[in-house]
DNA sequence: GAGACTTTAGC
DNA sequence: CTAAAGTCT
C-alpha cells in the first residue's frame, strides 16, 4: 500500500471533517469525484439533487484544498474513469459502502479493474456487526435494536482525522474531465458542463441543523409526527450525500445526553436508518420482490395519474405529493401515509410508488425508500400488519388538525374548514373549486385490499 | 376508551 | 411471552 498510487473516491461522504476516506494513508492520493453519466442520463435537466450535489462538490473543493488537496472532477461513465486511471498508474481505490444494486454492480466493475476498499462511513454499524447467535441477521427490528445498543461504543463516535497524505501529481485541475468514447474533454467548472441547470435553491449548512437539533430533542418523539411542525432534524439530505458524518450526530446526541436530554428516541431512528441498509445488504432480493406477503396489485393507470399529479381528492395525500414535487421532500409522516393510501386504496404495486420518489427526494437513498415502501404496503421484512389499513382522515386529523400542512400546499383549499378536509362525506358530497372529489372510498378501498392479500 | 383484530421472530 | 409508525367498535 506504502507505494501505490491511491484513488480517494467520494460518493456518499462529500465533506473534509470526520472522513475515513481521509483519515487512509497512502503515499499518493488523488480525491475524485464522478458524475456518473449512467445515473445523469435519466435525470430532468433541473433536478434539484444534480444542483445540490454540484454545490456541495464546489464547497469540497474548496475544503480540500484548505488540507493540501485537490478534488479531480469527472463526468463520465464510472468504468472509464478508472480505465482512464489505470493507465496513469493508480492501482487502488478507496471508497464509502453502497449496498444498493446499481451500486454493487458499478463497484464490481470496478473491481476488475483496480484494487477497491470500502469503508464504512455512512451507517454505525458493519453489516455484519448485529447479527444473531447463529450468526443470521435479524428479520425483527426491535430484538435487533436490542442487541445493536448493548453494542454501541464510543469507538462509533470515533472522530476521524486526516492522514496528511500527499496530492497526486495531476494536470488541469480545476477543469471537469469529460470521458466520452475514450477521449478527454475538458470543461469548465460549472453545473452546465454535465448538462444540468443551476438552481437558485440556498441549501441550509448540515452543521447549523445538527445545532438546531438540541432545540427539537426533547420534544422529538412526542412531535416529530405533526406535520406542520418543524419538530424533525431535516438530516436525512445530509446523511445521504455524507455531508454530515454519521459519527458527528452520534457525537452530539452524547453531548445531548450529558447536557441531561432524553436523546434514545432519535438514535432509535438513526438505528432504524441503519436497520434498513442492513437489511437491504443481507436479502438483496427487497430491492424489487415482495418478501412476505403478495398482494395481487392491479396497475390502473388512472389512479396512477391522479396520485402523482396531486389529484385523489384526499387532501392529505395530494398536499404530500405537492409537497414533493415543489420541494423535493416530504414529511416523514405524510410519506406513510400517501405510501399505505398508494399500495392499500389504489392497489398499485409499491414498485412504481418507490420510483415515484426517487425521482423527486433530494434524500432519496435507496435502502429507506425501497424498505419503507415495503412496510408500508405489507410485502417487505419486519413490515405494517397488512390488515393495519391508514385511515387517510384519521391520519389527517391527527397530525395536521389545523390543516395547515394541507393549505400550505394546497393553498387553494385555505378558505375551507379544517375539519371539512378530515372529512370523508364533507369531500364527497360537496364541490370544491379547482378540486375533485376523492377517488376512493376508504371503507371499499380497505375491503378490497384485504381482499387482494395472497395468503 | 378498552379490547378485538392478527402475525410471527426471537429469546 | 413480548412487541410491532393503527383502526374500528
Amino acid at each position: 500500500m506504502e507505494n501505490k498510487k491511491t484513488i480517494l473516491w467520494f460518493r456518499r461522504d462529500l465533506r473534509v471533517e470526520d472522513s475515513i476516506l481521509l483519515s487512509i494513508k497512502a503515499k499518493e492520493v488523488l480525491p475524485i469525484f464522478i458524475f456518473d453519466k449512467a445515473i445523469l442520463k435519466s435525470l430532468q435537466k433541473d433536478d434539484k439533487r444534480v444542483d445540490f450535489i454540484f454545490k456541495q462538490i464546489e464547497k469540497l473543493k474548496i475544503s480540500l484544498q484548505k488540507i493540501g488537496l485537490e478534488l479531480v472532477v469527472f463526468y463520465a461513465e464510472v468504468v472509464d474513469v478508472f480505465v482512464y486511471l489505470k493507465s496513469l498508474g493508480y492501482e487502488e481505490v478507496y471508497a464509502s459502502v453502497d449496498y444498493d444494486n446499481y451500486a454493487l454492480a458499478r463497484d464490481k466493475k470496478v473491481e476488475e479493474l483496480l484494487t477497491l476498499h470500502r469503508l464504512n462511513d455512512c451507517y454505525i454499524y458493519e453489516p455484519n456487526e448485529v447479527l444473531k447467535a447463529d450468526a443470521s441477521a435479524y428479520v425483527v427490528f426491535a430484538p435487533y435494536y436490542k442487541l445493536a445498543k448493548t453494542l454501541y461504543t464510543k469507538e462509533h463516535a470515533l472522530k476521524y482525522e486526516f492522514s496528511n497524505s500527499k496530492l497526486s501529481n495531476f494536470e488541469n485541475i480545476d477543469k471537469i474531465h469529460e470521458i466520452e468514447n475514450q477521449t478527454i474533454i475538458l470543461k469548465p467548472f460549472a453545473i452546465a458542463s454535465i448538462n444540468f441547470k443551476k438552481n437558485s435553491i440556498v441549501y441550509e449548512d448540515s452543521k447549523v441543523k445538527l445545532s438546531r437539533l438540541k432545540d427539537k430533542i426533547a420534544s422529538y418523539i412526542e412531535r416529530r409526527d405533526y406535520v406542520y411542525e418543524q419538530a424533525t432534524s431535516n438530516l436525512s439530505v445530509d446523511l445521504r450525500f455524507g455531508t454530515i458524518s454519521i459519527r458527528a450526530i452520534l457525537r452530539e446526541l452524547i453531548k445531548l445526553k450529558k447536557l441531561g436530554f432524553e436523546t434514545e428516541g432519535f438514535f432509535r431512528q438513526l438505528v432504524f436508518r441503519d436497520y434498513y441498509a442492513y437489511l437491504l445488504y443481507h436479502f438483496p432480493i427487497l430491492h424489487t420482490k415482495d418478501f412476505r406477503k403478495c398482494i395481487n396489485y392491479e396497475f390502473n393507470e388512472d389512479y396512477y395519474n391522479s396520485f402523482i399529479t396531486a389529484n385523489t381528492g384526499i387532501p392529505i395525500v395530494d398536499a404530500g405529493i405537492s409537497e414533493l414535487i415543489t420541494t423535493g421532500n416530504m414529511h416523514n409522516r405524510v410519506r406513510m401515509i400517501v405510501a399505505s393510501f398508494f399500495c392499500k386504496h389504489l392497489l398499485l404495486p409499491w414498485q412504481k410508488g418507490e420510483q415515484f420518489f426517487a425521482k423527486y427526494l433530494m434524500d432519496y437513498d435507496a435502502a429507506s425508500n425501497i424498505l419503507s415502501w415495503q412496510w408500508s404496503s405489507s410485502t417487505g421484512i419486519d413490515a405494517q400488519p397488512y390488515f393495519r389499513i391508514f385511515n387517510p382522515y384519521s391520519q389527517s386529523k391527527k397530525f395536521d388538525k389545523d390543516a395547515n400542512y394541507i393549505k400550505m400546499h394546497l393553498p387553494f383549499l385555505k378558505d375551507i374548514k379544517a375539519k371539512y378536509l378530515h372529512d370523508e362525506n364533507f369531500l364527497f358530497n360537496n364541490e370544491i373549486e379547482n378540486y375533485p372529489k376523492p377517488i376512493v372510498e376508504h371503507k371499499f378501498a380497505s375491503q378490497r385490499f384485504l381482499n387482494s392479500v395472497r395468503k
